[in-house]
DNA sequence: TTTAATTATCGATATCGCATTAACATTTGA
DNA sequence: TCAAATGTTAATGCGATATCGATAATTAAA
């Protein structure tokens, strides 16, 4: 986790990059809003922690730049503990959480994990498939970047099978997953979602996404299955 | 977007919903940390403001249970002007913000603002989707850059499907995230809103904004979803 | 090779979910 | 207090799609 830090007074940027260090981030510093401004726009960072109190540009300023220029990054700002109205300024221009100087390190370091872990966990989290992604959040199937557009029981037929890769799937376990109660056995509605799926997916038949195991079920080509 | 307001003294609670409401919010409101816990554990809240001082199960042990059961919407912790150590314990037991009773209206109501775009993971309160802007503050969609007029309800509709790009909303989550736990369900008020949108937003469909997916719910058009 | 079992295929049909509309109820604001 | 705006309910029609039945194709076993 690499970390910015703009703050203007030497002693209290000392500090801070010394406490952030010892916690296990990569830290970068800048005196001023340009030079922050600067590095925040050209370096990767995963959260940035700004003083509003700036020489050059003002925080707000850099803020309302980083985020025009698309840096989502977490910023936690710095304000000084008379002017309320700036942290709703701040937190309106773009800023996640604030702290009021003077502030406990400890403190400081809680607001810190907090805005990581809520950052990592908004992930969007697609698997691939050789050719084929599966996306949970948006329930799509994907050919060479394509969504394919699929029933709702095709859908939840090639989920089960996707997120079971490596294994084969008999059609009493698929139909159980499928629906909710006991379902009328003596049925090929499988069968038929399997071949609407092959059709869908891979109409010229180069992928073979789903295999067939006589007598044992469905499973996921193993040719693709790693990824 | 739906918020539970944990607050034990009633004229309080009564403050907080009345203006959270007024907002445009659904409020559930309970007044112990028992009761509390459960609506929590219960109900799809999308914000939590919790007094740390309540009776039954303490606000700090409430937190804790409400993350060790994987609820991962913001909290919004208020605390006695005295015990600011209550607000660290509280940050690490995983509340994300906090206030200092007493405290403004208008500042609770930006930390929630803030807390709310923050985890839908919006960087600035206003978002391009396509041809369509959504501004949180002002509360409005403009296609064009030309402001659409919608009712409360439609915009609040709105609001949730596109602070949910890429994900399948079905109309029990989005009736749920909409509404107040007092709310008959079973109705169709969801598929008026949806058509009332339409013919606001898309009166040529020539953008189609909200797809349909039969049997799933609805999508912000994945075409438009991403800026 | 023959046979039995399993799966693939295809068309037909009944059902379900949604769109649509308008009427009705409720809230809001003048 | 009344009118207008908004929210809610109910009824209808249509289209998508889940399901079924029949038959063809394929595979494994005898």
């Amino acid at each position: 986790m690499r970390i910015l830090v703009i703050e203007d007074e030497p002693i209290l940027q000392e500090q801070l990059a010394a406490i952030l260090i010892k916690q296990g981030y990569a830290v970068d510093c800048a005196s001023d809003g340009e030079e922050g401004l600067y590095q925040g726009t050209e370096y990767p960072y995963d959260l940035a922690i700004i003083d509003l109190g700036l020489p050059k540009i003002d925080g707000i300023e850099v803020i309302k730049r980083l985020r025009k220029n698309d840096k989502n990054f977490p910023i936690l700002i710095l304000t000084a503990r008379d002017q309320w109205q700036e942290k709703v300024i701040g937190l309106d221009s773009g800023a996640d959480d604030y702290l009021t100087k003077p502030f406990e390190m400890d403190e400081l370091l809680a607001r810190v994990k907090a805005l990581l872990r809520r950052s990592v966990g908004m992930a969007s989290a697609t698997q691939n498939f050789g050719p084929l992604s599966l996306d949970l959040n948006a329930q799509s199937i994907a050919v060479d970047g394509t969504e394919v557009e699929l029933t709702a029981y095709e859908y939840k037929v090639m989920e089960y099978l996707l997120t079971h890769p490596h294994q084969v799937i008999s059609k009493t376990v698929l139909t159980e997953h499928i629906y909710d109660q006991d379902y009328d056995r003596d049925s090929n509605v499988i069968e038929v979602f399997v071949r609407r799926l092959r059709l869908k997916i891979d109409p010229e038949n180069s992928i073979l996404p789903i295999e067939t195991l006589r007598g044992r079920g469905y499973r996921i080509n193993p040719a693709i299955a790693n990824g």
